[in-house]
DNA sequence: ATATGATGTTACCGACCGGTAACACCCCAT
DNA sequence: ATGGGGTGTTACCGGTCGGTAACATCATAT
């Protein structure tokens, strides 16, 4: 189809995650190479190359490629869900803290190595089947951010939570999937303005 | 990979768009694959069998399956620019009215049969090579898409129109690509009301 | 030292896919 | 009728890809 892909696909595995177990190694290149070229376009023998191993070892820890997508969503969910934690431990018991410091996380460098968007609703986009392994794990992940928004801005108090949350669910989606159009100085670039600005409007009674 | 793939898909090639030329045929089919399956997933056979053809002939039409994903773009671009068109005819020197009525349509229907999320985003997730011909393409829409609200808002005298715009922007790119993962009674569901607001809330001075 | 488990190597299979060649066909204009 | 251009049919090629088999190797623990 296209020109050469494989080719140039095994490039950045030089330093990052060396000496590490085999199984770890083989997520975390896969992560890099699915969210760098695409699901379709990383054969197997790419990802065991990146992760300095070969493809029988892969094939050992992971019975299929579509259930090895799975596993490094989960991965990158867990590791998500661990930013959140950090920054809820960062400012416990005060939601709307957790709220803007989020937001201000956002600004500072989530989108600006989100040059190939969102790696779940890339996924999604790829995989249309709606019982591939990994389409559940984008499903559940997306579900628990926009539930996560929702109780954030209801523990805030702010007013009409839920549309609240459900605004800046749709902002942020739009300004990392937007990476991949529009660019890195486009929309996107004033996201926290406008998050900001939202949240201020929803706080105190009513608009 | 996957399970059975092409099996499936050659599926709803029934009535519609029958007797028009092949090249037209051949178009439409691919469009509806590409959206509903992947670009991936699709072969060029089942493409031509969706149109009632044959390899031979698309590619008598097409020099390639690259250019002609990039062709079916450009022919989804136009039609959305002819719906642009239409709904600016409908509201001809009332800026504001343009700006609503396209809010209204996207919630009447636009979103309705989007549940496979934005095909230009879907393309772009499908696609990283940057200078794939139908990258372009969608750079290319979604840059006017933008400058279109732009343009709106500052027509219609809203406050800050390019902040304005790029959250409606990013609004409906988060609406569209959201229908994947949180499905159609997520957030989106609310968007026009979203959008609503937002107009108000930059109409008369400030906010 | 030796047994055991994890890892590396090579080769291979079957399936699919993008793209092409050669030839038969059919419709329409002259 | 007789071209000729667009179309259908079949067969094929080269390459890639997911996945497996069989065997060699290495490290570690007892």
């Amino acid at each position: 189809m296209s020109s050469a892909d494989t080719a140039k696909i095994a490039s950045t595995r030089s330093s990052t995650n060396s000496d590490a177990a085999p199984r770890e190694r083989i997520l975390s290149s896969a992560l890099d190479l699915f969210y760098r070229h695409g699901i379709h376009a990383v054969g197997v023998d790419a990802i065991a190359e990146a992760a300095a191993t070969n493809k029988m070892t892969l094939y050992r820890h992971f019975d299929s490629k579509d259930l090895l997508v799975a596993e490094c969503l989960r991965r990158l969910a867990a590791e998500t869900a661990a930013a959140w934690e950090e920054n809820a431990g960062a400012h416990a018991g005060d939601p709307r803290g957790q709220l803007l410091g989020w937001v201000r996380g956002l600004g500072a460098w989530k989108l600006d190595l989100a040059e190939r968007g969102c790696a779940f609703l890339n996924t999604a986009a790829e995989l249309p089947d709606k019982d591939h392994p990994a389409r559940r794990v984008v499903e559940e992940f997306k579900g628990r951010f926009r539930e996560r928004f929702i109780a954030l801005c209801r523990e805030a108090e702010l007013s009409e939570p839920e549309l609240l949350a459900d605004e800046i669910f749709l902002l942020c989606e739009g300004a990392r999937v937007s990476m991949q159009s529009v660019g890195r100085e486009g929309p996107a670039k004033r996201l926290p303005e406008m998050l900001q600005r939202l949240i201020a409007n929803h706080t105190k009674q009513r608009r």
